[in-house]
RNA sequence: GCCGCCAUAGCUCAGUCGGUAGAGCGGCUGAUUUGUAAUCAGCAGGUCGGGAGUUCGAUCCUCUCUGGCGGCUCCA
């Protein structure tokens, strides 16, 4: 140990320093780094606990900077943006209880006991933050005694709770910014001027779980950036990815369509269909490679099958009813039931596994009406299911496969995406060992495989623990599209078995599996991802040829014959308007390749090949074109 | 389903401090036959989401229903 009153600080590069106790950590790093790197910082991790740039130092110990690039650093300073949300609502509506404002995946949050919040209570926030920005007040850390906490927040019963959950001998700290005190455990940028960059994005009421007399709490959401050029960009992005939003452009392309009296259930026009299509034959391909059969179940079953499957007591309140006279049937929301009874219709062998079954089936799901959202969120799907019937020593095979066949699906459309493990759930049927080593597989499965994955405690399906996939949408959106469910309990309900090796009967254990999900999201997403610049492979129109004149119209109805009977999706725009206004047509129409076909063209037997987001053309013989976009629309490249 | 907001032509939107409505794009017709992101002119198209109430009179105010949007919750 030093002189007294000297501490030791170990810093990231390995130096050490001796500075006199009680140092503000803060003043330890701006001696330490750069001033242009220092001056990004908002907080310190001190022996790893994120504290305070202001948290004097005691003691020896480790200490390192934090700033917004840092997972903790944005949190804090998402969670500082919440403290100036709630002093500005408090200003503006001082009866307001704050409850709580944490960070989140995308930015904050904070709740509050109050009258439903109007959009100009959200001006008045926004001009309270702004103000306080400009004061640059400081977060004042204070720590207090419970006696005085509860004195302070007597008035909200909400922190009241809070400090009654607080262990004994915790500490108690209070952030006060200007006139305004929050119980809170910090840490927190020094001072309202890092939030420039603070910005409220919206407000919701929230259902108040498992009390419905209580009164509904108040959402207002945001985000925050360390500077204002950063909000602005963040903004102007959000901005650009509305014109992305899949329901608009869905209108734009006529590929579906939604009426007020079919809530929730899309119609795809001509254009989508072709999507729809495209992507079954992707599908298809897989699933012939990889040994599935196909099947077709009926679309309603009666009360007892759910009963079996367990769907009446843990999903009834999703499903579509029609009653047949005393008989009641509910409409599929899933294909397992179908599966499990096409597997219980004979005596099965060991030989027989693993069993496939594929179904591309309608499924009807009566969700709520708030929730549904275009094309992402539906109440009739068509799912890219199937059941895998296997053995225990099968299940790490077949979920490798389907790892594969994930990589190729998702990155043929060039999207990003990330897996959630999902474990036993509140509600569950089965024993607890079974769900415990079903984890287990699943758990070693996606560990061997080398794939990124998080785990959700308690948020499997029923029967079985799941793995997800998840995708985003332009707006950053997450949306689940395929899933993986070892099901444990479906066979035993339906008593499947098979005669095994042994001779003996066996319980075969099922995979309940969709990769892209179901087409209706998986389509939406995919429009929003590539802003309905479709893969020439997908697009419903891949080529438009514009003759220039009425004379050119038997070249340009050759032409078209001749990609047709390749098997290219072609149009003809005849010359009733200009050129250039055609060209302009198919660019915003977002077809893949423009033909423009003169006399020139004519007569040499070329055309002039426009490709979509290109200023330029180029002329080609006509085989020459043919041989280039069948071979981009075979490779199924993403581009054209 | 819950909280808030919204609903005017096929689409995007303007408008009426209560006296039944306009534009652009799109559509149709005609002229133009065009060389790579918008040729010109004309025409058609709306019981202002449905119902009820207030009023001499409602697209406008009130209530209600339906649908949508942003969240919550839930989920492919």
């Amino acid at each position: 140990m030093g002189d007294v009153g000297q501490v030791e600080v170990r810093l990231p590069d390995g130096t050490q320093r001796r500075v006199p106790a009680g140092t503000p950590a803060g003043e330890v790093l701006r001696d330490w780094a750069p001033p242009e790197v220092a001056e990004g910082y908002l907080a310190a991790l001190v022996d790893g606990v994120p504290v305070d740039l202001s948290s004097r130092i005691d003691r020896d110990v480790s200490l390192a900077p934090l700033s917004f690039a840092d997972r903790a650093g944005r949190d804090i300073l998402q969670h500082s943006a919440a403290h100036l949300v709630a002093k500005a609502l408090v200003e503006t509506i001082p009866e307001a209880k704050p409850t709580h404002g944490p960070p989140t995946e995308d930015g904050f949050y904070y709740d509050f006991e109050v009258r439903p919040i109007l959009p100009e209570d959200i001006e008045a926030v926004r001009a309270g933050i702004a103000r306080s920005v400009a004061a640059r007040e400081p977060f004042v850390r204070r720590e207090v005694s419970r006696a005085e906490a509860e004195s302070l927040f007597a008035q909200n019963p909400h922190k009241l709770r809070y400090i009654s959950e607080t262990p004994a001998g915790a500490t108690i700290s209070v952030y006060e910014t200007g006139s305004f005190v929050d119980l809170c455990r910090g840490p927190h940028v020094p001072d309202t001027h890092w939030l420039e960059g603070a910005h409220v994005l919206g407000f919701s009421g929230l259902e108040r779980e498992g009390d419905a007399a209580a009164r509904p709490l108040q959402r207002i959401r945001g985000v925050a950036f360390p500077t204002r050029p950063e909000l602005d960009r963040f903004l102007k992005l959000r901005t650009e990815a509305e014109a992305r939003d899949h329901r608009t452009i869905g209108a734009r392309q006529e590929l579906f369509l939604f009426v007020d009296d079919a809530p929730g259930f899309p119609f795809f026009l001509p254009k989508g269909m072709i999507l729809v299509r495209e992507l079954e034959k992707f599908v298809t391909e897989h699933l012939a490679k990889s040994g599935y059969a196909e099947v077709r179940t009926p679309m309603l079953f009666a009360q007892s099958v759910y009963e079996t499957s367990g769907h009446w007591s843990h999903y009834r309140e999703n499903m579509f009813l029609s009653a047949e006279g005393d008989r009641l049937f509910g409409w599929k929301p899933m294909n397992c039931p179908g599966s499990m009874l096409i597997f219980r219709s004979r005596s099965r062998s060991y030989r027989e596994l693993p069993l496939r079954l594929a179904e591309f089936a309608p499924l009807h799901r009566l969700e709520a009406s708030g929730t549904l959202h275009g094309l992402t969120r539906v109440r009739e799907l068509v799912q890219d299911d199937a059941h895998l019937f296997v053995t225990e020593d099968q299940i790490e095979r077949e979920i490798l496969v389907l790892v594969d066949w994930i990589r190729e699906a998702f990155t043929t459309f060039r999207l990003e995406w990330t897996y959630e493990l999902s474990t036993r759930p509140a509600s569950f049927l089965g024993d607890p060992a079974v769900w415990d080593k079903a984890e287990a597989t699943l758990e070693k499965i996606l560990k061997d495989s080398g794939v990124p994955y998080r785990v959700s405690p308690g948020e499997g399906a029923f029967y079985g623990p799941k793995i997800d996939i998840h995708i985003r949408d332009s707006l950053g959106r997450p949306w689940q599209t395929g899933t993986i469910q070892l099901d444990y309990q479906l066979p035993a309900r339906f008593g499947l078995e098979y005669q095994g090796a042994d001779g003996q009967l066996h319980m075969p254990i099922v995979i309940h599996r969709t990769i892209l999900g179901s087409w209706e999201r998986f389509l939406g997403v995919v429009i929003e991802h590539c802003a309905g610049r479709f893969p020439p492979w997908i697009a419903p129109v891949q080529v438009r040829v514009l003759p220039i004149a009425d004379r050119h119209a038997e070249a340009a109805g050759g032409l078209a014959d001749e990609l047709r009977a390749s098997g290219i999706r072609v149009e003809i725009a005849a010359p009733e308007e200009s050129i250039a206004k055609r060209v302009r047509t198919a660019e915003v129409d977002r077809i893949p390749y423009v033909l423009v076909l003169g006399d020139k063209e004519a007569a040499e037997g070329t055309v002039s090949v426009r490709v979509r987001g290109s200023k330029e053309s180029t002329t080609r013989s006509r085989a020459e074109f043919l041989a280039y976009a069948l071979d981009r629309i075979r490779r199924r490249e993403f581009d054209p």
